[in-house]
RNA sequence: GCCCCGGUGGCGAAACUGGCAGACGCACGGCACUUAAAAUGCCGAGACCCGCAAGGGUCGUGCGGGUUCGACUCCCGCCCGGGGCACCA
């Protein structure tokens, strides 16, 4: 009997799934055992495609599946769910192309991804499934949104706490309303006013009227409302967030361009996490090159806030003063001139008549400026710019330094503002010598820099004359001195730095500034926050109300969901002009979903909808309960499956959390560096799988890099708010991450450059047509566009799944990208089929001997075992599935041959049950098909899977003798065997008399025998 | 420009903590079985040189140095490829 794959695969398909399998309990339910330790395995889950899987999707669902199959049989509850992250543009925009409703087109596409995914026998508990669509689900994302809005960050306690506790600190005077509405902390030393001793300006809590209060608080909710410059892309009809615009300045989804505007939208607080998910990062074991990209876009940098008043030629005659940021404070005394981003709103008022003009011609050719212009001029270094007429006062010198605008300054960094200084920056610098500025050096570089960059004449020159040239003119230097070096023209009255390195020069300029209210330290973010409405139909209502005076309000808990209206016309108002007003569907939802009356009052709901990424946000942890109708979680199964702390160990940490955020400078929400809490576990160590068991969360959650910022991003933000708020016990959702590569395969194009259908290459003398005509060959990541995709149902048809998921795991480290070659997958399938001959004769009967095995080939077993069981643990499947082929190998040498089988006579001989079982149960987390059906002829009935991993036998990985390789000065010359007891005098006496070795060293002199044990032999002779 | 990751036979790749480089597979060559082919099994194989042969020698993990008895592995300086960030003050 042949190795009937097809029906092999769908039998044990069907038994896992009438069997329940894979069904996992949860604490407290039937068959829970809690005497096990849990693992929870993750995949990203996906979209649900109208076009179905290609054989590059399933890669790391197939490593996820080994690993929870193997987990399970090394004795743990694993938890391995799957679900579907079904609203959002693309799933929107199938359904658009289709003109059938999405919510149709949804459930048809989950349906054919299940049977895909099943087909390929992973071992899911299918029964914990979920789609974000699903309003049994969107209910609690909704809820979640709830206690976003909900909430605010307390910047004493450095974390989220209920709105509610706003009102307390308020009325403790702990928390103050500033000028323009803004929290202020009462410990703010800045411009306190004499005789209150409060910040000037601020108004406690009784001071406030209701009204100004209510906005107050909304202003300070982590989900608000505010009108802000986002990123509109017309042709989509929706705003987007800033991490799903690319550099080009055009939409992720479709590349379509995109316009900045300011719209008043939905945004939530991520900003406030900002520093807790950079040190939060030191947690988790994350590749490395995912937390730099975490940490790129966070954007941390240390320096101060200056204060320039404004001088002469300034109209506004208020006692203005311009706010920027400098991560080089030292360097003030050379600040030059200032220079505004073109859209900073204090150009007006302080460009004097003469200018006027000039700058307003400059500010509307930025604006009309693409982004790839201004791209291209970044790279050229090439600077434009125009002079406003305003002068800014240097605080540290007190001199008039001209403002200008440039469009190298970004509205959407810092200020929008900078202070220049030519001879340290050098962007500043190429300005200052395209306008002929004043270039003023306050750092002198060290000789090696001053040498490299001096004028020709002076290289090699004497070390002061060339510094005597820097300080006299840096503009003859061919550029910008931007490290760190030693303080030079730096004095006032009150502040010496010459002579100072940079580091002290810095800090002694930050106590200058802040003794003169003259500015401050500060760290400023490239984060900001996350846009969360979208205009568009297919994503979760809002679960708001706005009342007719423009407040707004919480829809009741007890009324979510708020239910996706029905509609048929559910198109987005996409346009090609950028001004078009956006318009969401559901402003065009029957009225009977619009409007609700509530207390009398006739209230509107909100017509956005939340972005796709909001129900990615928090998916892993409805896996744990998924058919809560009370919660979104049970406490009992976070605890559980997330690994938190106990409550006790959690206690502690909160309490000593808010002790330092207290006793920080935590005014602007920026200051406090790490919290005392982080610290301590931070010194845990960077050992991935110490720090993971710490922190608690998923054990292992695979997926593509795509991801490394946005959903992951968003997801750690809304674990921080859940963490705050109680709701969950882990300070991180993912404890460890892997990135899986992609699958290549080779793509085609025409004469044209047009893509061809890959399956339709014919091959001939090295050179490819596409009905008849020369093609292209290219190599790119398979993928519908590229017209490579290879369906798995293909190959499962023609080799059986299990030879799929080998030949994934065989390609390579799963880290890595790689090519896909149809031809390569029957090195695999061989080994499959010849597994199955040793084991099965013809006639269907088994070929196994219930005869003790050899001990050379009992040897082999355990350290095939060792070999696959570390193998296992570090994700290096493709060296798993190595070592249980060359297993293979032996046992067809032995077993299989035709001259054993002529020799000795069919069937008399067969591999030992003790081989032959342990071998099964290693295989059967990469092959679970043909594991299960040899492990049914061996006589079991029960599926394996809930057998115990084979354990290997240090007396078997001993030898009696061992092999040595003989080295003479590091060279190898012979090999020795050695029976393995013997000492160091005996090998050397074994080595020095082999018959290879005796005549080399004839006559000579060891002057130094280096032995390690069980591994090799060096003389060293002279 | 800055940051991260990588570079090993014709190809995909192994190599624990510095200890026999190339396990395992593909492709390739030879042999057996076969009318033949396929399939299957056995054998061979890093490159170069010497030898009829058995065998022997030299070189070899991108390049150049260094540390070490010993380096794919550690250090310094380059080259190439992939990815990320990119006027972020």
């Amino acid at each position: 009997m042949s190795y009937d794959f097809v029906n092999i695969e769908h039998k044990w398909q069907t038994n896992w799934e009438t069997q329940r399998t894979f069904a996992t309990p949860n604490p407290g339910q039937p068959g829970f055992d809690p005497s096990k330790p849990k693992y929870y395995v993750l995949d990203m889950f996906p979209y649900p495609s109208g076009v179905g899987l290609h054989v590059g999707h399933p890669l790391g669902y197939i490593a996820t599946d080994i690993i929870a199959r193997y987990k399970r049989s090394r004795g743990f509850n694993v938890l391995h769910p799957m679900g579907y992250d079904a609203f959002g543009l693309p799933a929107e925009q199938f359904a658009v192309e289709q003109g059938v409703h999405p919510a149709i087109t949804t459930n048809q596409n989950i349906m054919n991804m299940t049977r895909q995914l099943k087909r390929l026998g992973l071992s899911y508990d299918w029964e914990r499934s979920v789609a974000t669509t699903d309003p049994e689900y969107y209910k609690w994302t909704q809820w979640i949104f709830l206690q976003l809005y909900d909430a605010w960050f307390d910047p004493f306690r450095r974390m989220a706490r209920p709105i509610d506790d706003l009102f307390t600190e308020l009325e403790a005077g702990r928390i103050l309303v500033g000028i323009e509405g803004e929290a202020v902390l009462s410990s703010n030393t800045e411009g306190v006013d004499a005789v209150t001793g409060l910040p000037v300006g601020t108004r406690k809590l009784h001071e406030l009227p209701p009204a100004e209060l209510h906005a107050f608080i909304d202003r300070q909710r982590l989900a608000y409302m505010d009108e802000v410059p986002v990123n509109w892309c017309p042709q989509l009809g929706t705003v987007l967030a800033n991490e799903e615009v690319t550099n080009e300045g055009r939409s992720e989804r479709g590349n379509f361009p995109v316009y900045r505007r300011p719209l008043r939208q939905w945004m939530l607080r991520i900003t406030a996490f900002a520093d807790r998910l950079l040190e939060d990062l030191d947690l988790v074991d994350w590749p490395a090159a995912t937390k730099m990209m975490q940490r790129n876009w966070i954007g941390r940098s240390e320096g101060a806030s200056v204060k320039f008043p404004l001088g002469m030629g300034a109209s506004s005659g208020l006692d203005d003063e311009l706010v920027v940021f400098t991560t080089r404070p030292d360097t003030l005394f050379g600040a030059t001139y200032m220079v505004l981003s073109p859209e900073h709103p204090l150009i007006d008022a302080i460009s004097t008549a003469e200018q006027f003009h000039a700058v307003n011609a400059y500010r509307i050719a930025a604006g009309e400026k693409s982004d790839v212009d201004r791209i291209a001029e970044a790279g050229s270094g090439v600077k434009s710019g125009v002079f406003t007429g305003a002068y800014a006062i240097n605080p540290v010198n007190n001199q008039p330094i001209p403002i200008w605008i440039a469009d190298y300054v970004l509205m959407s960094y810092g200020t929008g503002a900078i202070m220049a200084v030519p001879a340290h920056d050098s962007r500043d610098f190429a300005f200052a010598r395209h306008f002929k500025l004043p270039i003023r050096p306050v750092v002198m570089p060290d000789d090696a820099w001053l040498n490299a960059h001096g004028p020709r004449e002076m290289v090699g020159g004497n070390p002061d004359a060339l510094r005597a040239a820097y300080a006299a003119d840096p503009a003859r230097f061919d550029e910008a001195f931007t490290d760190h070096g030693t303080a030079i023209n730096s004095n006032n009255e009150e502040l010496s730095l010459d002579d100072h390195g940079t580091a002290q020069a810095q800090a002694e300029m930050i106590e200058w500034l802040e003794g003169n209210g003259r500015g401050r330290r500060h760290v400023q973010y490239k984060l900001r926050d996350w846009l969360f409405s979208r205009q568009r139909y297919w994503g979760e209502p809002f679960p708001i109300l706005h009342d007719a005076d423009g407040t707004s309000m919480a829809v009741e808990e007890s009324d979510l969901p708020v239910l996706l209206p029905e509609m048929e016309d559910f198109r987005p108002a996409a346009s090609d002009d950028p001004d078009a007003p956006p318009q969401p569907p559901l402003s065009r939802a029957p009225l009977a979903w619009k409007q609700v009356v509530r207390e009398g009052r006739t209230l509107q709901r909100e017509f956005n909808t939340m972005p796709q990424w909001a129900g990615s946000c928090w998916y892993y942890l409805r896996f744990l309960d998924p058919r809560n109708g009370e919660r979104f979680v049970s406490a009992e199964a976070e605890r559980y499956w997330m690994g938190g702390p106990t409550a006790a160990t959690r206690d502690v940490g909160a309490a000593s959390m808010a002790d330092d955020g207290t006793a920080s400078k935590a005014d602007d929400g920026s200051a406090a560096m790490t919290s005392a809490g982080i610290e301590s576990s931070r010194a845990g160590g960077h050992a991935g799988s110490k720090v993971s068991g710490q922190v608690g969360g998923v054990d292992l959650y695979v997926g593509g890099v795509e991801h490394a910022v946005l959903h992951l991003l968003y997801a750690r933000f809304w674990h921080k708010v859940l963490f705050d708020l109680g709701h969950v016990s882990t300070p991180e959702p993912f404890a460890r991450l892997f990135n899986q590569g992609y699958i290549q395969a080779f793509y085609y194009e025409d004469a044209r450059g047009v893509r061809v259908s890959a399956e339709e290459i014919e091959e001939r003398d090295g050179a490819f047509f596409y009905q008849g005509q020369p093609v292209t060959r290219h190599m790119g990541k398979m993928g519908k566009s590229l017209k490579n995709a290879i369906a798995p149902d293909d190959i499962c048809a023609q080799y059986g799944c299990d030879t799929l998921r080998l030949y994934e795991m065989y390609l390579g480290p799963l880290d890595q990208s790689k090519i896909w070659r149809t031809a390569d997958i029957t090195g695999v399938h061989r080994f499959l089929q010849r597994l199955w001959r040793v084991f099965v004769n013809e006639d269907g009967s088994l070929r196994i001997s219930d005869d003790a095995p050899p001990l050379d080939l009992q040897r082999l077993l355990h350290r095939t075992i060792k070999r696959v069981t570390d193998a296992m643990d570090n994700l290096a499947f493709n060296v798993a599935i190595a070592a249980l082929i060359e297993l293979n190998n032996e046992l067809v040498k032995r077993y299989a041959s035709d001259e054993v089988a002529r020799t000795s006579g069919r069937a008399q001989i067969g591999v030992p049950r003790q081989i032959a079982e342990p071998m099964v149960l290693l295989l059967a987390p990469l092959a679970p098909h043909i594991a299960e059906e040899l492990w049914q002829k061996l006589g079991h009935h029960a599926s394996l899977s809930a057998e115990a991993w084979p354990r290997w036998e240090q007396a078997f990985l001993i030898e009696e003798r061992i092999e040595y390789p003989v080295q003479i000065n590091g060279k190898l010359k012979s090999k020795i065997s050695v029976p393995s007891d013997a000492d160091d005098a005996a090998i050397q006496a074994a080595a020095s008399a082999d018959e290879k070795i005796a005549p080399l060293i004839a006559g000579m002199k060891i002057k130094k025998a280096i032995i390690i044990k069980g591994r090799m032999v060096n003389l060293i002779v002279g």
